[in-house]
Order: structure tokens, then sequence, then C-alpha cells
DNA sequence: GGGGCTTGTCACGCTATTGTCACATTTTCG
DNA sequence: CGAAAATGTGACAATAGCGTGACAAGCCCC
């Protein structure tokens, strides 16, 4: 659950092949399909975060899928479309039946990946409040801005992104596995216990509230519950 | 800067001629592009008021353009497609893109004038009233005018949309990634710290009030809160 | 064609941040 | 009680991140 899905519908293997490089790189869990009706019922089955579809498919062509798809508001899963130049009908069509954005091949794989996550932060944006709170603790994400009982805190970018972890799954314990991945990211290659330095330095910032963060012995470390 | 610009991209000279001629004798300042690529530049850097662009272009076309001003919300510009006949699906994808509006060519000048006035018209209206204040610093979108303490600034078109944004996300927290998409848009290719640069130069010209950009070290950059 | 303006990139230098280690302290459990 | 395991702590060297000055390319206007 901590990956976001991303399915992948279409036909060259090449291509397939290049976008998972590419968005395995960036962090996401991706599922390939080969033609339409495998890619549906892996949309169906997995509910992937978003779909890359390409309109050019032997048999069932993309609009067939995304037809497929459909629901009384939307495609069941966000949709990012792959043209051809040219085929502006494809465009139009495509638009319509409720894809988020197309691209048009040749595309840039940059430009790309920044649509997709664009599409991504949007549907993120639509269901999260900002403010997190918990024993007198307020993290703010979008302002990046922590308090405790209203007094500011100077944290550091690391220390910031664990409290927010923490925060996220407060009273639950995370073990310095899970930090290790959500707060430094998948490809961090390095001691564990360097959360517990970590742990450490945010305790000495929070000052009086220090204790909220707990240690669980043997497992990790959570907040203190109400 | 009393005259607004408008900027026509458009491959067949002697349309850029007729429109040229119209367009002045309204009293607009007029710029010209005879591809995509060149149209792209000079809406970048002379943010005109409008642009009206041709959709069939050799090379790039229409719909790239407006691709390539796409930011996270509308394209970079106001935009008024010129169509050939009877190719009404492109209208859709050029409206879906983001463009304001179409003419069909051959078109009537008179009409397109109408036209033109008319999105500069609801252009005014929906931005009037839409002066952005922060810490002393004022922002008017509409007149492309921003002031500190009553005293202008003279920005140029990108320092503009850099503050803009940062006043628009006033207290939020800005990345690279995030300023890169809006104020220079997805197809933008570049460097990510050619943002600082641009936050330098908009501090410099801030002069007392520089210290309302602040730096958040290892996320981006915000507007000081209150 | 030249001068001025804007823009994107780069190299350099400085500093706060960061990851790691060695050692101290605490807890667990035989 | 004592050893082993787990965590806390202080220190430190490497470096990531940022500010800055400089520069070349592109474009306008004259």
């Amino acid at each position: 659950m901590d990956k976001k899905k991303i399915l992948i519908v279409e036909d060259e293997a090449d291509i397939r092949e290049l976008l998972r490089y590419h968005l395995e790189r960036e962090g996401f869990d991706v599922l390939e399909a080969g033609d339409g009706p495998a890619g549906l019922a892996l949309a169906r089955t997995e509910q992937p975060a978003l779909m890359l579809l390409d309109v050019m498919l032997p048999g069932m062509d993309g609009f067939d899928v995304l037809r497929g798809l459909a629901t009384e508001n939307g495609p069941l899963v966000p949709v990012l479309l792959l043209t051809a130049r040219g085929e502006e009908v494809d465009r139009v069509v495509g638009l319509t039946l409720g894809a988020d954005d197309y691209v048009v091949k040749p595309f840039s794989v940059r430009e790309l990946m920044l649509r997709v996550k664009a599409i991504l932060r949007r549907q993120e944006r639509a269901r999260s409040g900002t403010v997190l709170r918990h024993h007198g603790i307020a993290l703010d994400a979008e302002r990046h801005r922590a308090t405790v009982n209203g007094e500011s805190l100077a944290l550091t970018a690391t220390e910031f992104r664990l409290l927010e972890d923490l925060l996220r799954h407060s009273g639950a314990v995370r073990t310095r596995e899970q930090l290790l991945n959500t707060v430094w990211g998948y490809s961090f290659e390095g001691y564990a216990r360097t959360v517990d330095t970590h742990v450490r330095r945010l305790r000495a910032k929070l000052g009086a509230a220090a204790d909220v963060v707990e240690t669980v012995r043997g497992v990790g470390y959570r907040l203190k519950e109400d």
C-alpha cells in the first residue's frame, strides 16, 4: 500500500519496458498489460492509482478500454492516454470519454513523468486536509511548519518528514524499516540506526513534548496514545 | 506598457499582415511568429495579453504550442484559436486544452476583432479585483504591475509569474518542481536550479522586502507568514 | 549590425545537514 | 546478578543544498 500502482496498457513491449523503467525509478509499482482485455481486468482487480493507456491497440482499442471503465462519474481509474501524432480525432474522443490528459507519441519521458505526477497530485489534493495534530503538536505539510503548543519548531527537512510520518500513523508503531522507506525513500541504502539519531534530534527540538515520541523496544517508534 | 500586446502565430505571411493591420488600428501592440517554437518563445518572454494561434502549422502544430504553454492552471497566456473550416474536432481539443475561443477560417475580420475584445474584456473582469497583497507587496495580474509599499517594481515576465505563483500560495512551500511546472510549464526541460537564480533576481528587485521570500532548505521557497 | 535586456546554465565557496561510529546507558532474560 | 541485546548520546567528517557572480545565447529595438 505504500507504493502507488500504475498500470501500463500498451502492445509494444519496448515502450512498456521504457515506461516501467522510469516509473519504477520514481518509486511506483508497475503493472503491465499487452492488450485491452488484460488491461481492463487488471484495472478492475488491482485498482491502480493511474493507468497509461495506448490508443492504438490490436483488437480492442484504447477507447473500448475507456468505455469499459466508464461509470456514472468518469472512468473507474484515472487515465492518461498515449496517442500517435496528428491523430486529432483521438484526442477528442479520449478527453470526451473522460481521460485526464494525454501525451503525443513520440513523447518526452520527462514531460510524461511530470504529467503523471500532476494527475496523482490532483487526486491527492482532493482528499487530504493539511494540518495534522496530536498531543499539542501541529504539523502543516503544505506550509512546512510545525508547532508545539503554538511555538514554532525549526526542523530540518528530514526531521520534518519523520515527524510527519509518525503523525500520519499516530499511535501505531513504525519500524525502522518502514521509516527508512517512507522518510528516506526506497533507494536509501544505509544503516537502520540512522533513524535513532534523527529521533533523538527530533526529541531534542520537541522540548517539553519530547516524551510524545515513544520507543517500543525491539520494534520501533510511535507517538504516545491519548 | 499601455498598449496590450497581442501575439500572432501563423505561418502565412499574408494573414499575419492582415491581422497586424487591424489589430494595430485597434490600438494593440502586435508581435508575430511564423512557427510554433518561435511563438512559444515569444509567449514566454513577452507575456502578451492574448495569442492568436493557427492550428495548422508546419512541424509543431497549434495543439503542440498550446501544450507547450500548459501549466498546472491552464495555459500561460490566453489563446484564441484559428482553425480551418469544418474541423470541429479541432476546436473541442483546443477548448479542452484551455483555449479561450476559436474562429473558423476564412474568418470575418470584424468578427475576429469582436472576439478578441470579448476575450480581453472577460479576462479583465475575471482578474479585476485580483490584486494579490502580502507584506507590503501588491501584484495586479491584469495590468502586470507589481509594487512594494507603493513603489513600482520593474519585473521581467518570468519574475512576475514567479512572484504571482508565490503570492497565490502565500505561506505555502513551493518546491522547485512545482514552480517549474506552473511558472515555466511542463515542456520546460531544464535545470531545477534555474529557479534559484530567478528567486535571487526577484529578491534583488524586492529591495527591503527581499526577506519576504523565504528559503526552506531541502524543500523549496515560500512567502513569509504574517 | 550593434547595444541592451532577458534568460538559462555553470562554477565556486560557504554552511547546515546528515550519516556513521564509538561509547554510555538501559532493558531483557537466563 | 550478570551478560547480551537494544537504544541513547556526543562527536565528527562528508556533502548536499543554497547564494552568488559571471557568461553566452537569443531576441528586441534602433
